[in-house]
DNA sequence: TGACTCTATGTCGGATATGACATACATTGA
DNA sequence: TCAATGTATGTCATATCCGACATAGAGTCA
């Protein structure tokens, strides 16, 4: 099994539990990924908020409906810059997002 | 002159003023950039007070002494996610780095 | 039922970021 | 002066991420 789709599958099980045990990952590597998964659900939640869907923002973002859903599923394949450079996109500003992060 | 090119000679020109306006980004994208650069000047000043070479905290980050530079410099090929690891390798939690966007 | 909308997930070729290396420059101290 | 140490910058092959596409599943409404 390579690490790709074990880290997949991993990021499944992160759903339920709080990303930190369970798993053999360093302080700082749990930390990465709670902060991405943090704003994984932000981006969800803020879309929400905005009542686009997944398609409309993909849009927005000059992207596609599959690697929305993918953010907001806490893809490991996606980047903590494709995820603040939406949030940014949805009107969050930089304030907003360490608001996030606290 | 290709975009790569031409985003790395206007990093240079970030380096005084505050990385909005003379470039016609969007809020959004200023905004990113903004938070990028951020980072950047906190790394340096982290790995300072850590008294490490970039050599060192390269081995600490198993990346290279170029890197480093790279990420304190705000190259534009430094991604977030690369920023955000070294803080974290640094001993930031994410309490501190959302400090750091406030 | 079936059409429609929204979301999830796998895959792929191309785009971008990566560590590594070479090399230049700056500073310090002997 | 020279060597040593630290930093900057350009390049490259490879790794990783990207948008796009296909397709499946769930929910809604007539």
């Amino acid at each position: 099994m390579n690490t790709t789709k074990r880290k997949r599958l991993e990021a499944k099980g992160w759903k339920f539990g709080n990303a930190s045990d369970f798993l053999n990952l360093s302080p700082e590597e749990a930390a990465y990924v709670e902060v991405k998964l943090e704003l994984s659900k932000r981006l969800q939640a803020t879309r929400r908020e905005k009542n686009l869907s997944q398609e409309q923002l993909a849009q927005l973002l000059k992207s596609s409906q599959s690697r929305v859903a993918k953010m907001e599923a806490g893809d490991p394949t996606v980047s903590l810059d494709l995820l603040v450079r939406s949030l940014l996109a949805l009107g969050a500003s930089r304030r907003v997002l360490s608001r996030m992060l606290a």
